[in-house]
This record gives structure tokens, sequence and C-alpha cells, in this order.
DNA sequence: GCCAGCCTGTTG
DNA sequence: CAACAGGCTGGC
């Protein structure tokens, strides 16, 4: 479901509410989704920050100071290595959200995980389609995950230059275009509606080869990610199915959409009927006429 | 590189 | 009923 400006608005609509929480004790229902190698305990965590990473969140946890009247015992087990902080890494796939809830209500249907804070409520993890994964690394351990660890760089940071898609570019060659900007190797945080529509601003084809575009357009195309991503945010991420933030608010960046699901409408800039195939093993939409 | 597979739900 | 859905992995 989210790309990386529903996983960025997610992360400021969760840091503004439960920064310096403390989860109380994290509740699995379902086995597959929470991931612990380090078999990290489930209780007492602080919560000291949220970073986002491409398509990835990280919470910053410390081990949260405990009242000496609350039955602690398992925890002070002296064969149990105590931990003071961890990192828990937060994938959210197609459909998978962060929910916060005010008052302890009854899972919902598709609530795999549960952190109960301390101020009465609860963060739910939801995941109709169960694809997304929630990981807890021991400190330092997060670049342990192959797919975090060889993130390319952020679009709006600033080692993603015009030069660097010119020679990410160049070691695809032989990729489609379209295939490059989904490939989190090469920048991390782009999906489908993105990529169809910072093609479209830039006026390339995406089933073109990397290897055959020229430099201006590759410039191009590296002002319009870097636009595409920014204003989406801006606007809040796209709900054009069920996304919705960590308050279970909806994005509006989908009234700015302009190719992506709107085969058989004209385009926005010409008025051609805009036209829908299949690249890089994904659905992608396009402007026959303005896209070359 | 490509593509089936991972899951469940919705749409045509 | 089949096709498809905002993503990623691993096996060819």
């Amino acid at each position: 479901m989210p790309e990386l400006p529903e996983v960025e608005t997610i992360r400021r609509t969760l840091i503004e509410k439960i920064q310096n929480q403390t989860i109380e004790e994290i509740i699995c229902y379902h086995p597959d989704v929470l991931v612990n190698p380090d078999d990290i305990s489930l209780k007492n965590w602080l919560i000291k920050d949220i970073r986002r990473r491409g398509k990835y969140l990280l919470f910053d946890l410390e081990k949260a100071k405990l009242n000496i009247s609350e039955n602690n015992s398992s925890e002070n087990n002296l064969n149990h290595v105590a931990k003071d902080s961890c990192v828990m890494m937060v994938h959210l796939r197609m459909t998978g959200k962060l929910l916060l809830e005010e008052n302890i209500v009854e899972p919902a249907k598709h609530t795999h995980v549960r952190f109960v804070l301390s101020n009465g409520g609860s963060l739910d993890f939801n995941d109709t389609r169960r694809f997304g994964r929630i990981t807890l690394f021991a400190p330092g351990h997060e670049f342990n995950d192959h797919g975090f660890a060889t993130l390319g760089p952020e679009p709006l940071g600033y080692d993603f230059t015009a030069d660097h898609l010119i020679n990410t570019c160049k070691r695809y060659s032989k990729s489609t275009i379209k295939g490059v900007l989904l490939n989190q190797q090469a920048i991390a945080g782009i999906g489908n509606i993105y990529a169809d529509e910072s093609l479209f601003r830039a006026g390339i084809m995406p089933g073109r080869k990397a290897g055959d575009i020229p430099k201006t357009k590759i410039k191009l195309l590296h002002q319009k990610i870097r636009e595409v991503i920014a204003e989406a945010i801006g606007y809040r991420g796209t709900s054009f199915r069920d996304y919705v933030d960590g308050l279970g608010n909806k994005g509006f960046f989908q009234l700015q959409l302009a190719v992506y699901q709107k085969d058989g409408e004209p385009c926005p800039n010409c008025g051609t009927t805009i036209e829908r195939i299949k690249v890089a093993g994904r659905s992608t939409h396009f402007c026959p006429q303005c896209q070359k």
C-alpha cells in the first residue's frame, strides 16, 4: 500500500502522539508478523524516536524505568540478558496500517500485533494481506536486514543527485526505466503510483530501456521525482484504495494524479486517452502522446 | 532481469 | 469465475 510519502505521513502523525510514550506490552496475534531474532523482551519500551528510510519505519526504543511495585520478576531473571535499547523495523508492504486507538478496544479483524501504550490506548498493526513485517533488532543490528541495508538514496536527500540517477541508469541500462524507479536499491521509496507520475511529468515512456534515455531527459526525471515526492508528502499521501495515516485520516494526492489509474481518461496535458500496459510486472499508466 | 509466490479482498 | 491490488523475495 504505502510508498514513501504515505510512510512519511504515518511517521509524522505517530511521532506527534506517541514520542516518549511507553509500550507496556507488545501482543502478537499472528506469529508470522512479528520477527524477533534476538528474542528481545516484549515489555516496557519507551519510544524515543520514529525514523523513516525508504518505505521502512524505524522505532528507537529504550528500556523504560520500571516501578518497583510492578511485578517484573521475569525481567529480573539473571539468565535473561536485559537489553536497554532496540530498534523496531516496520514494513507495511501492500495493505499494512499502523493505527492509534485512544482506548483498548477489541482487536479488528486483521490486527496482528498490538502495542499497549501507557496512555491507556494502543497502536495496532493491521494488515489484510499479511505481507507486512515487524522486526525487533538488538542495538546496532538494524542493518542485519538485507532489504534495508541495500537501499538506494532517499529521493529528497542530498546524495540523490542528477549524476547519481544518470549513473544508475547506466548500471541498470538493460532494465526498463520504470523497473529502475521501482528498484529500491537504485532509489529508496518509490512505488507504482509515484513511478508512473514521475515518468509522466518527465515525458518518458515507462517501458523504455534506461540505457537509451538521453542525459537531459534523465536530469529532468531526477527533478520530477523530487517534485512529485515532495508534493505528495505535502498532500499527506495518496488514498487511492484504503490508505490512511496513523490517525485514520486519508491523504489528498489522488486529486493531483495525472495518469495513475486514469486509463481511458483524457491526458490533462493534451487530451489523448491514457493507456495502461504491463511494465516490470506492474500495471503501468501513461500518455502515448506526451511520453516518448 | 523476470516472475511466481506470499495473502485476502474487491471488482468486472 | 478470473483478474487484479500501493511490495518484496528468491529461484531460475
